[in-house]
Formats: C-alpha cells, sequence, structure tokens
DNA sequence: TCGATCTATATCGGTCCAATATAGATCAGG
DNA sequence: CCTGATCTATATTGGACCGATATAGATCGA
C-alpha cells in the first residue's frame, strides 16, 4: 500500500505528527505487514496538505522542536475509503533469509547455521513482540491482524526447528 | 536482496539472459520471496559486467531479437559468496491486505468478504504452484525453501478460514 | 556531568518497480 | 490462410520508496 494511504489510515485513528505516525508501526498494533520510512512519510504528508486530505496545526512549544501535527478531513476520509475500495495490490514478502538458503550448497556449514539461528531467534523476537501487545485490540481488524502475525510466525519457527537439518548438514564435497 | 546479488545467485546455475533470470522466479524453484523487475535487472547485469562479475557473449541470431548471454565469472563467484557471508537484510514482508483488514469497520461489509475471498484464492493458488512443481528440486536448499513456502501459505489459509468471521460480520452502527 | 536515547523534521542519493516501447516469432482459432 | 494473441527479448523513463544523514534540544541513567 502506498505510504499516501497509509498516512491516511493512521490519521484516521487520531491526529499525529509524522514521528508518530511512524512509530505506530514499531510499537503498536501495525506491525510486521506495513511500514513506510520517514523518507517517504514526510513528502506524503506535504503532499497530502497540499492537496487538502489532511490539514495540519503547528505547535511550537518552547525550548521544544516545533510538532506538526496532522489531522484527516472529510475528503480525506473520503480518498482512504476509495483507495480501499480499489483492488488491492498483491502482498510481496521479500525474505533475504530464503534466498541464501537455496545457494546453502555454495557456503559454509557454520553460515548456514548461524543464518537459520539469527532467522529463528529474529522471528521468536517479532512473535513475542505479538504475543505481549499490552494494549488491548481496539477494533476486530486489529485482533484479526494480530492473530494473523502469529499464526504465520508460528508456522515459520514450526518448520524451521523441524526441517533444519535437512538443510545445516555438512556436504562431502567441498564448496566451490 | 539487492538485485546484483540475485543475479549472480542464479548465474551460479547456469548462464541465462536478463529475461530467463526474470522468467525463473515466474515458474520455477525461486518463487514467492525473491524477484526482480526488468528494470532493475537490465541495469544491473549492465553494472556487473563492466565490473567483471559476469561475461556477455550475444547471440546475434537472424530474425530473432539478439540474446546477450550472461555467464558468471570467478571473481563474481567470489563476490556473491561474500555478499552472501555478510549480515542478511531482515524479511519485509508488505501486505496491502493485512492494511485493509485493520480498516474492516471502516468498509461495507460485501466488501471486506470479497478482499477475504480474493486473497483466499490468491494464496490457495500459490500454494497449489508450490505443490505442483513439476521439476525436482535440484539442490537441498530448493527443496527446504519449497517446503517453507508451503508451511507459510497453509497456515495463512488455515488462520483466514477459522477466523474470517470474526471480520466479515456486519456492524450494528453504519459505516461513516 | 556526560553520553545515550528520545522527540521531531527534513533532505539526498540511490535502488527499485510499473509502465511502456519496440520487434519479430509462434501459435491457435475462425 | 490470415489475424490477433502470446511469447521471446532488450531497454528506458518517471516516480515511489528506503537508508543514511543532518540538526537540535530534552531527558535520563550511570
Amino acid at each position: 500500500m502506498d505510504v499516501r494511504t497509509i498516512c491516511l489510515g493512521i490519521l484516521t485513528r487520531g491526529d499525529a505528527t509524522g514521528y508518530e505516525i511512524k512509530k505506530l508501526f514499531e510499537d503498536d498494533g501495525y506491525q510486521h505487514f506495513v511500514e513506510a520510512s520517514f523518507g517517504s512519510i514526510y513528502p506524503a504528508l506535504n503532499r497530502l496538505t497540499e492537496e487538502g486530505l489532511v490539514s495540519v496545526r503547528e505547535e511550537a512549544q518552547e525550548k521544544r522542536p516545533d510538532r506538526k501535527v496532522y489531522s484527516i478531513t472529510t475528503s480525506g476520509r473520503s480518498a482512504f475509503i476509495a483507495a480501499l475500495l480499489k483492488p488491492l495490490p498483491e502482498d510481496r514478502h521479500r525474505s533475504p533469509f530464503v534466498f541464501a538458503m537455496l545457494f546453502s550448497h555454495l557456503l559454509p556449514h557454520e553460515r548456514v547455521v548461524s543464518m537459520l539461528d539469527t532467522y529463528i531467534r529474529v522471528s521468536e523476537e517479532k512473535l513475542a513482540q505479538l504475543s505481549d501487545m499490552k494494549a488491548e485490540p481496539q477494533t476486530p481488524g486489529e485482533k484479526f491482524v494480530s492473530g494473523f502475525g502469529r499464526a504465520v510466525y508460528e508456522a515459520m519457527l514450526e518448520f524451521l526447528r523441524t526441517h533444519r537439518h535437512e538443510i545445516e548438514q555438512p556436504k562431502a564435497e567441498a564448496a566451490e
């Protein structure tokens, strides 16, 4: 989903600064399947403001950097709904780990083991993060998405634990 | 994984044109977790050639567009291994579907149902494609990756089928 | 008190994708 | 047999997006 639509979506939950929009993906219930960088969020908010889909109020705090708090407008809300009524782009799951596994036969045995260990550890951390979500999900969507994420990570971990031996066996022939 | 490394990886399997490199991701064992577009493959191959990591031979067939067949060089092979020894970037799974589910409470009931139906159908197709892979996996990596993909899609489908009712219930209050 | 971390905005270089252009080959159906 | 669709094959362009970096004061722990 493009960054403009992502920003609009977050702003339907309440006003936020660009910084807070980014943070929402790191701490709260939006993790794992949606993200955007500052380098795309700030320009997106500027353009949304020009187009009247969001409005800004500048809170110049003393002795603190200015906060630009964005609110979604009525036409922004319509544009957001309209975007979700159009056919959705397909998921894109890019995995350097999976790519590397395709070439495990070219790598030293210890490297393959370390890749598996790291990937499993990171996946465990992400799963734990989804499970300890302090805040109660506020919409049925959040609950659904959090469960979906847990199901995916659990299946990945299950597969990795039961099948890693198939790929981490040292080869008789030396890697070229 | 960056497109240059992806190209090098494919070329460790044998010579190929830019077109064939792209096709490999669509038809063969590389699906679902790795991809690259023509707009990045062709420039990448040019740069790899300049740097001596791959070599080209131009097969000018009569009455057919030229084929530029790329081969990996010895230093290309080293560069590829070196890339896989560096820490891997993390997976990035972007899902417009998951994003949309976070806002199901703002959408008409039929739209939510149609999103779920479409997403389930596409996932089933991807799973089927992984399961009917004609060609035997040629490396332990391919077998592992194909099983990993199957495990992930099966878990997704299982979750969607058993939990879709939690999100597709019509709301008492009208969507704004 | 000093470094680390946090809030907050912003830009730049570079990577990558989607769309499009070109062009002949092949193949299926009417 | 012809025609349109699909396939092989390379290439470019505009735009989207990311990662890194710059700035700068606040706060907090050691």
